[in-house]
DNA sequence: CTGATTTCTTTACCTATGTAAATGGATCCG
DNA sequence: CGGATCCATTTACATAGGTAAAGAAATCAG
């Protein structure tokens, strides 16, 4: 299982005392299946390090439809990152699909590293360039990709996640509907 | 006029020598209408700052159709922000709507200023969030807004600009066909 | 085990939007 | 002026996908 200090110093090295600094700021936080990180309406003030378990992201609309837009299967950073860099209230709701590990700090307190920690404020950087890079590679699957296609990359992007979560939470991550979503699997079981 | 020196310091403040550093990178760059800043496929070694001009960014999918994701209008960097983070080939085109200025720099250039100019690196992290954050609010866009609200929104976003590039353009940045924002033009004037 | 709940599939119908082709203005040349 | 080109609109038809409701299957709790 792959560790904060692990994933953060896979994107750049950090000086010992840089990561003591850094480490010191988290504390661990166990989030129960249902459990949210954030919701939407919410100022962000912290971020979290997902250790272990399954979580999703997703809007609400006006008409409170929900729209998954992400799952996170893997250890990763988790917050309302926009919400976190403009100040603005935070749009996306992050919550526990399984029971939850994680690390938690103040985004404030990890800001105030950057001026006398480089490395940190360098990890930083990279990790804002890998989001917009993961953001851009979704805008083009679901701009070029029609569902099938979607669904099958889907697939590949979280692999053995379908057995675990209800397909309609599958569904509304391919922008479709659970009737829709049969349909396709229907198709594809009869090729 | 907004300048790649007020553009930049607007971001973060950056010192005297820093500043002379990052701005001989650069050289000017005139681009004609149709001109290609950079072209999916390619392998982007170049970042550009738009100063005058407008621009489209844009994807092709596999049968040639064109989906513009994004119009320049005011100063701002340009360039395959992805294929330069990633090392990958390129996914995007951009491409001059009108004559266009540029200043250029090589980007492996501009990267080999962060371990010595931490305020250049700071601003190439702030601008990372931020291209971060426009493009999760024009995901929401496109996830919660149906065409009608995307064709208001594309308004407000893009003063001016509707009387200025042909319609097929808009009607691709919404996603549609030219034929049903011609409906929607119609049924709003009905109202 | 059994009833209750949740989830998945199916059906019937409907709507938004796509495709293709025709029409009609603009606008640009020569 | 008069064709040529480009662009927006319109029409007719086709299709992907939505909605609602019912039924089937799976899962869970007592």
């Amino acid at each position: 299982m792959i560790s904060l200090q692990h994933f953060f110093t896979s994107l750049t090295p950090v000086s010992t005392t840089s990561w003591e600094q850094f480490a010191a700021l988290f504390r661990p936080v166990t989030l129960k299946k249902g459990d949210y990180f954030i919701r939407d309406g919410q100022l962000a003030s912290e971020i979290g390090f997902l250790e272990a378990g399954i979580m999703r992201a997703f809007y609400r609309n006006a008409e409170a439809v929900e729209y998954n837009k992400h799952f996170f299967i893997n250890p990763c950073f988790i917050g309302g990152y926009a919400s976190l860099i403009t100040g603005l209230p935070n749009q996306i709701n992050q919550q526990a699909l399984t029971d939850c590990s994680v690390q938690v700090a103040r985004y404030a307190d990890l800001q105030a590293l950057y001026p006398t920690c480089p490395d940190i404020e360098r990890g930083a950087r990279i990790l804002a360039e890998q989001f917009f890079v993961q953001k851009e590679r979704r805008e083009i699957d679901i701009v070029l990709l029609d569902a099938d296609k979607r669904y099958e990359q889907f697939q590949r992007d979280f692999k053995h996640l379908e057995q675990l979560i209800p397909q309609y939470h599958i569904a509304s991550y391919l922008g479709i509907t659970p009737t829709q979503l049969s349909r396709i699997r229907k198709k594809r079981a009869g090729l």
